[in-house]
DNA sequence: TAAATAAAAGATAAACATATCCTTTTATCT
DNA sequence: AGATAAAAGGATATGTTTATCTTTTATTTA
């Protein structure tokens, strides 16, 4: 339902989120989120790009979340890496159809729309918060990561 | 959102649906709906499998539904040819989490469950009443295809 | 300024989804 | 029975996503 990509992006994300001290490198991210460390690089290149996260050079350098998890919505991580796209116009280019939807595609493009809705709503501060027995990408129940 | 197969499922279970007079070939189905001929015939195949739809062969042979519109989710022709599959256990396979997801990964299974039970709720019937401007599939507003 | 560090960029490969083609099997009609 | 129609099945091709490896560029520190 949503791309493998995507899936890294909002781990990596939720990563740095969870370890806001400094700024941590595409080897670290890759190992606590178990992403293939040279696809995470384009991943975060991405992140980069549509300014989710901010990248720096050189030594003591690397990633970190470019908001604050409450102001950073998970559509706004998927978006940039495998945008979603709605239906605006007839799949099958039928003239009379145009950009008013036959009831088919109005439901496809409704259950998009209400995915995209509910990412929309749910920020990265959600995930980190309302900790249940599972903390986002952490094997232990007892301690934070950046504890080790 | 939805794979390039399943649009192309809902596609033709719909227009068999338009058109429930009588057996029709993939050829037919094909050019209606504007899906690749050979590659709709294997999506036939699946929706058949999973008896959705039924195949008749030799002359006078083809398609037809194998339910009522009213008795047949578009979730059924979806899960028929390309299954949305749950996250059951967490991705990242961490012994401590195991089939208790943590909250990012319940948050896209939720996505998924929203997805599904919106397709389980909607029919085939649905997408054929409350014409709307446009009729499914067909370029015409004011006639149906099988009027052709 | 040199050395070390880390992201950025580019090239290649593997896996999967989509698409096409060709042959075989099965049913129907005369 | 023979001819025809149509699905079923198999093999191959194209395209896209995912993954890996290597080189280049920028930054920091000593």
């Amino acid at each position: 339902m949503i791309s493998q990509t995507s899936e890294y992006a909002l781990r990596a994300v939720v990563c740095l989120a969870q370890n806001p001290d400094k700024p941590h490198t595409t080897a670290e991210i890759a190992k606590w989120t178990k992403v293939p460390e040279h696809y995470l690089s384009k991943v975060l290149l991405a992140l980069a790009k549509h300014e989710v996260v901010i990248s720096k050079k050189g030594l003591h350098g690397g990633y970190v979340l470019a908001h604050d998890p409450e102001d950073l919505p998970l559509l706004n991580v998927i978006n940039a890496v495998d945008p979603i796209k709605h239906i605006k116009s007839c799949p099958l280019k039928l003239k009379t159809h145009g950009t008013h939807l036959c009831r088919l595609h109005k439901q496809v493009n409704d259950s998009i729309d209400m995915i995209e809705e509910l990412f929309r709503t749910s920020t990265v501060a959600l995930i980190l918060n309302e900790p249940t027995q599972s903390i986002p990408l952490c094997e232990s129940v007892t301690t934070q990561r950046g504890a080790n």
